[in-house]
DNA sequence: ACCTGAACACCGTTCAAGT
DNA sequence: ACCTGAACACCGTTCAAGT
């Protein structure tokens, strides 16, 4: 019983494999040609589904930013207070970006901050419902340059609480500390008493 | 007038070449035998100063905190109120990280968060330093949990928007505001009432 | 359309040998 | 002590040829 010439399902399982090779190794161990070993093929054959090793990588990242979205609607589904809704994205974030280290590095690479394709539009997505978590306020009557400044001042947050535990500088408990410190902080301050007043009672 | 044998200064030149290769191209791009061949020496001549590649990446690490130490410290000497000394550390800290991604994910790897060696020793240095910018309050009657989360609330602040930045998701300017809209929310914040309130006329 | 396999130009690492 | 140069085992990429 020999493998027929078509794997027939190479490119499926090639970013499987590379996902777990990415998880384990890092990006450096990450070879085509160990990849094509694992999947019974010629060292040749993953050209006919990635043109070179950085298209691997980008699909990568875009399977990752849509995971992460799926995670962080996860958290917005949850029902609450407004303050219980940032702890849970944060919490979605920080845990996932923890979890997933080395796909983060590819998906936050200069190289995949493309100005167009697939890697592009799957981050744009994420960051779209990213933004959900603090919905538009029932007025209308917003400032908007106000609520970019607040959500960018929560979003670094999370992202350097992420990389701070991934760097193995804080744990993962002071990193969840962090997450909660900074959403009261965020909600006592002047500006998200300015972006979160008519928000009240939302969620 | 013939190259000597002995290069007489093939550590220090290497160093400093790596750097350049480093910010051009990446750590990926960075290549011994490419070093080697740029200081005119055999691809084997490095061996005598870094046993391996990841020998060199650590020096760069290690000599890139030392940098960074001394950015901040260049920060902390500017005097002025608390509120300002904070917005002047994390323009230090947003400025050279931006300025130097690829070294920074050299320092913040995981493979460079060793528990011994010169690596880890002038990370040690650096935090040590970035925690000056909260000097310690006159009475000593602090609350060293309190303290400790203020401090990793604001370095967590500073970390993300540096990542943000250069993941190209924030404009440059994006980040100073939220490193000053983070400045002020924390100043206002409980957390930032327990702390400061001892320190305030400090700096 | 998909895969093979040789070929090419790179790597990092090792190590005996030279100065 | 420092450097050379051959050797080895890896890479990614290209491309004619096979099915």
């Amino acid at each position: 019983m020999r493998r027929p010439f078509h794997h027939g399902n190479l490119r499926a399982v090639l970013l499987e494999q590379a996902e777990v090779m990415l998880r384990d190794q890092g990006v450096d161990g990450l070879s085509l040609r160990e990849l094509a070993r694992q999947a019974g093929v010629s060292h040749g054959a993953p050209r006919s589904h990635f043109i070179d090793r950085q298209a691997l990588l980008d699909a990568l990242a875009e399977q990752g930013f849509d995971r992460f979205t799926d995670q962080i609607r996860a958290a917005l589904a949850i029902p609450g207070p407004i303050r219980e809704r940032f702890r849970s994205v944060g919490r979605a974030y920080v845990d996932f970006s923890v979890d997933n280290a080395a796909l983060m590095e590819l998906m936050f690479a200069a190289k995949s901050s493309q100005s167009s394709g697939p890697v592009h539009n799957a981050a744009a997505r994420f960051f779209a419902v990213l933004d959900g978590a603090m919905p538009d306020p029932p007025g209308g009557d917003h400032d908007d340059d106000l609520r970019t400044r607040f959500k960018l001042l929560f979003a670094a947050t999370m992202q350097g609480t992420a990389t701070l535990i991934t760097a193995q500088r804080i744990t993962r408990e002071q990193g969840q500390r962090i997450i909660d410190d900074a959403a009261d902080a965020l909600r006592s301050s002047e500006l998200g008493a300015h972006v979160l007043s008519s928000l009240e009672g939302t969620g």
